[in-house]
Order: structure tokens, then C-alpha cells, then sequence
DNA sequence: CTTAAATTTAAACACGCGTTTAATATTGGT
DNA sequence: ACCAATATTAAACGCGTGTTTAAATTTAAG
């Protein structure tokens, strides 16, 4: 305020040089631009993140934006693809073992670590596949849950036929039941934090993980009496 | 599309005459701003509802927004205060009569009663208060969350003292546990619904409601044997 | 009867959004 | 050496947002 009175609009000066730029190398504009999405994307929500936001964050205009992705949702889209890949891997891998799991508690610990060591899962549900207008619902319930699920159910369907579960449980509800323990947690995380007085690091988590597998093992084994109606 | 060629725009004519309205009673602009923002802010979040669509709603102007709240905000917070009247009043209610309550599936079917009873509940969760910038968040700690965890907390310690629950039950993951399968269930509707085949109708939800129960009881009783480590 | 207060309409305001465009500078192929 | 393709900047565009304002009209009080 002291002495640019008069000046309409401070603006710093662009780095870069009109034109195409020389060769380089290591100046990925695009890849730049996917990594400031990724940041600020999967942390606040498609809607809450400006365009110019990103192009600042990754020191270029939001006009490569338009030229790279097209539109704001292409970037989103592309960034997405490239974040998910790796969550997509590991689904195939644990759908192509799918006979050989038997046991809700490698399931459920599988679940938890990687929602644990990957925050932004947590934060990318709430803001794009829980809240109404979600842009990552429908891919979600395709690609990830409609696969995840139908997998979860047929395993508890298989410990409840051999035995090893009640014969009255209901395996859409366990099903739920099971998600519900390994991903509220995360989801909730603001909450739980302040109002539980939890830390969410390393030990904590594996404490959790630990309490939350033989709690959903007690809840539904065959072993346990009922205590009344 | 026809004899409207040259009019810039189109508007539908008010119902209401400029000027201070007759005593004409049942009238009330200001309520009838309160329950259009209360249908539309409740479902869709407070950013993704305009003031506009307020007025349309509550057949008035943006002005009468500015007028009766002061901002767009200022109408959401009144609002808000209104629909969560009762909520706190039910909170108050379980809370004088503490030391009564023993049964953890008691809070559990009431949990979940009140959140199928009142879908706009896990809306609101899922937009205000979970999402990043949610503007309930720091209110839902403090009067909502932040009472009814230490309730549910000193609860669960009181029935491992007595003995019916496990010693070694942490008792922070425990309350955890349980507020993730009493709310979980009704914030990721749009999922669990399609994935699961659930159909959420009341029937459904009170077998939820007693699977929920019995799972939480099993899985923190003493009775339980261990399966294994 | 006069006048101040209350309530509403229509119009505009300033701003920020996603997007587009024109100009410009560099590259790599021929 | 030329030239088309590529990559970038700065500026603007149109639109929708929350908000404000001026005028208008009625009520209620003195």
C-alpha cells in the first residue's frame, strides 16, 4: 500500500519468455499442471479448486489448462486416471486371487492400511463419490465398489457355508458392516481426531486395524452365544 | 420460441404488487425463505446452491435474502439452527439421563433410528461438516459430536468395568466402531444401495438395525473366545 | 392528514469463474 | 533458409454469483 498507488493490478512477472520455450528439458508444463491437481484436487474437491488456482500453483496461465485438457473437468479427469491407477492394480490383483482369501481379517487389514498410507482416498470419497454431485460417483460404483463389494460378500458368503460364520448372518449387512469399520474411520478423520483425541499415526493405526478386524471377527463368528433378543 | 422473437428475456410475471403488502397473514416471507433453504441447502450443500434459487423456491427476490439474513450465510446458519433444534434437544434428552443408560445397543438403535428417519442428516454430514471447508464442522464438534463421544465413551467404560465387555477393549476405537456402523451406513447410501441391493426401506433398516446391534455386541463381549491372533 | 417505518420489486453492481483468442517466439523437418 | 507445427503469454469474453440500491407502495403512528 505504500507505493503502488496507482497501479490498477500488481502482477508478478511471468518467468518464462513469450513463445515456445528452448528444449529444457525438465520443464513438464503438463505434468506440472497434473501435479498441482493432484494437490489441490484431491484435497478440496473438484468444485472448491479454481482454474487459476492450479495454473498458479504449477507457475504457468490457466489458459494451458484449455490447452493440454481442454477443460477444468479433462484435467480433473486425466489427473484422476493417473491417482486411481494404482488403487485399480491393487483391486485386480486381490479379485485375481479372489479363491484364496478366505479370512474378513486380511480383507479388512488390507483396506485399512491403504486407506491409512494414502489420505487423499479418504478426502476424494467425500468430496467425489459421497457428496450429491460426486464427478467421481458413477466411475466409483463401477469400477471400485461394484467390483469390491460383489467380492467381500461372496468371501463371507463362502466362511458362513464352511461354517466358520453364523448361519443366520446376512451378508449384504456384514458386507456393510465391514466397510463401514474400515472406512469411516478415515472419512471421519476431522472428527474422530478432535472428538476421540486420536493421533491417526503409525502405531495408532495398526492398534485400530488390529481392534477393528477381531471386533468384526467376534460380531460374526458362529462361536459367539447370544446374550439376549 | 415463437412470438417472444425480440424480448431480451422472459420473465414470469411476480405475484406480488411492489410495496409493503397488505396484513394479508399467511404471507410470511421470511419462513418461507427458511424452508426453501432448508429443502435445498440440506440435500445439495450450501455451495452448491445459489441465492437465486432460494428466491425461485420461496417465490420472492434475492433481495428479501439481503433484507431478512443479511447474507446468503447469515440465511444458512438460521436455518441450520432451526433443523438441528430437535436433534439437540435428543442429545440433551440421552445426556441427563446418563447414568441410566447401560446397553450400547440401545444408543445404537437410536443412532440409527434418528439417521433413517431423517436422510437430510447424512447429507448434511457428508457437505458441512466432513467435506474440507464444511461450515458445520467446528459447530458439529462442539455441540453435536463433542458431547455425544465422551457419553458413548464413558458408557462403554463403565460395561467393561462391570465386566461385560472385554478388558483389553480400548475403548476409544470401541466408541469409533460404533459410530461408524451407525452412521457409515446412511452416508454412503448412494453407494451401499446400488453395490449392496439395499433398498433402505423401513423394514430393512430395522434388520440393519438388529444385525448392527448383535454384530457390536458380539464383537465386544468377554464371552467371546479369541479365533485366533 | 401527515409522515415515518416497513416491505417488496426491478435493476444494477463488482467480482470471480471457466474459457477463448490473438499474438508471439521457438522448434524441427525439408 | 524457409515454413509449418508447437508452446506460451497476456488479455479479454460472457456468464453467473452474492450483494446492494433506488424506487415504490402499504401500514401504522402522531
Amino acid at each position: 500500500m505504500s507505493s503502488s498507488a496507482q497501479l490498477p493490478r500488481r502482477r508478478r512477472p511471468r518467468l518464462r519468455s513469450r513463445g515456445r520455450p528452448p528444449v529444457d528439458a525438465d520443464s513438464d508444463v503438463r505434468s506440472a499442471l497434473l501435479d498441482a491437481a493432484s494437490r489441490l484436487f484431491l484435497k478440496h474437491g473438484f468444485e472448491r479448486v479454481t482454474a487459476r488456482q492450479i495454473a498458479v500453483a504449477a507457475d504457468t496461465t490457466p489458459a494451458m489448462i484449455h490447452y493440454y485438457f481442454g477443460t477444468k473437468l479433462g484435467l480433473f479427469r486425466a489427473m484422476l486416471e493417473r491417482a486411481i491407477a494404482p488403487v485399480r492394480e491393487l483391486i485386480a490383483g486381490s479379485l485375481s486371487q479372489a479363491g484364496a482369501v478366505v479370512d474378513p481379517a486380511v480383507l479388512i487389514r488390507m483396506h485399512m492400511r491403504t486407506a491409512a498410507a494414502n489420505p487423499w482416498i479418504a478426502t476424494l470419497i467425500v468430496n467425489e463419490v459421497l457428496a450429491e454431485k460426486g464427478r467421481f460417483r458413477a466411475t466409483f460404483i463401477r469400477d471400485v465398489a461394484g467390483r469390491q463389494a460383489p467380492l467381500v460378500m461372496e468371501l463371507l458368503q463362502r466362511a458362513r457355508a464352511g461354517g466358520s460364520l453364523r448361519k443366520d448372518l446376512d451378508v449384504r449387512f456384514a458386507a456393510l458392516s465391514l466397510m463401514s469399520l474400515c472406512i469411516f474411520p478415515f472419512v471421519a478423520r476431522a472428527v474422530a481426531g478432535p472428538v476421540l483425541g486420536l493421533k491417526y499415526d503409525e502405531e495408532e493405526m495398526e492398534r485400530l486395524i488390529a481392534h477393528t478386524a477381531r471386533l468384526f471377527a467376534a460380531g460374526t463368528t458362529a462361536a459367539s452365544r447370544e446374550h439376549h433378543a
